[in-house]
DNA sequence: CACTTTCGAAACGGCACCGTTGCGTATCGG
DNA sequence: CCGATACGCAACGGTGCCGTTTCGAAAGTG
């Protein structure tokens, strides 16, 4: 771990018995302004490599040292941001898998209108490259828990009968988000409301012809 | 435009017998050389904003004033250079709409799998939102023309009766190529040679069971 | 109360790049 | 050869960010 035994948790008060180290705690508050501000800028459209900690500082109303004294470098403060971050999928209903598929791209659609999301997609695509380590955090709390909520539903419509059962899961999943992305970024003024409607129907229907 | 009378085409030798405007040409291959140092360090996964005036022309062996003199700013430049690219995309061979379309992503495939053309990719996703300009330019030269040509196959199979009749072109056009795009960015080990197949043969069979 | 640690703010020297200018040379037309 | 323009190169002053240090005040423990 580069940020040794920095980031410890929360860092503040430490209620627990043990060690209390004396001195003043670190600001719980600080911590969480200083994460705000860093996912802030990338929203704003700041590309990790252009992302300054002055300005980081600056946006949380906080001194340099203290951003410095809980992360060693930046693309440690980035990779605690991006986990930071909440996933809160919509609930699926589970009646049909037509309805549920739906209902999770219209989510992602929704998600991918928000300008936070939007740039941190920007980031997903671009620095995946060059930021490996952070590319896997983010990967995992926000890339996974979504393709997995599609997966499940996948696997319910071939167990329900519903979808062929050779389909192939992995393959349905990048499909349909797949669709989905490639809409919200280069489907100039097709965007339409039923769109998530629309790519689960011709998803599932197939090209061709009977 | 920012480049008033700058980059006026060939900026070389001006064959035309019009107003040769005396002194010394404009030396064409520092030009090349310049766009080609641009693109490098594009490919090399330099993000627009990172790229620097003095480390393109010091890659292209050429001093600073030979790069403001033709272009009055770094977008221009940038348009300039995407603009350069070709496009030879393959040739489809016409038989059969499933055939066509397995040659035209697989060839996708191996473009993605090509750093140039990866982070190319990487800007046309991260950097579109903050250089509208830079981006139409360069879904024009190297976007739309893929696009046209899977639109164009689609359309055969929609006439030649292979494809239904119903089929929305241009969610069948996302959905090909989102899905190619999805894998190459996030599908994780999964990329085989046969993807381009199995993704068509997905596309046109559908989910649904019948 | 002393003692320790963190806080925000400011300043440090250093570096990379900005866009411009001047220099000596090269390459064209007349 | 002469005037004009472009060339590569090096230097200019200016700016923004780097990572570190110093400062006085704040906020805890004993």
């Amino acid at each position: 771990m580069t940020t040794q035994e920095m980031t410890n948790g929360t860092a503040g008060q430490a209620t627990a018995g043990a060690g209390r180290p004396a001195g003043r705690p670190r600001s719980e508050k600080a911590e969480k302004a200083i994460i705000e501000a860093t996912l802030d800028l990338i929203a704003e459209g700041m590309g990790v490599a252009e992302l300054s900690i002055e300005a980081i500082a600056s946006r949380a109303g906080v001194g340099k040292t203290t951003i410095y004294r809980r992360w060693s470098n930046k693309e440690d403060l980035v990779a605690d941001s991006l986990a930071a971050l909440k996933a809160p999928l919509p609930p699926v209903k589970g009646v049909s898998v037509r309805e549920d598929l739906i209902t999770l791209l219209a989510a992602m659609q929704t998600e991918a209108g928000h300008e936070r999301t939007r740039c941190l997609m920007n980031i997903a695509m671009s620095d995946a490259d060059r930021y490996p380590r952070l590319m896997g955090r983010f990967v995992k709390t926000a890339v996974e828990p979504r393709k997995q909520a599609v997966r499940d539903v996948v696997r319910r419509g071939i167990d329900t009968g519903e979808l062929r059962p050779d389909v192939d899961v992995e393959m349905a999943l990048g499909m349909l988000s797949g669709t989905m992305i490639w809409y919200t970024k280069w489907g100039n003024g097709e965007i339409t409301d039923d769109l998530a409607e629309r790519i689960v129907d011709q998803a599932l229907t197939g090209l061709a012809a009977d």
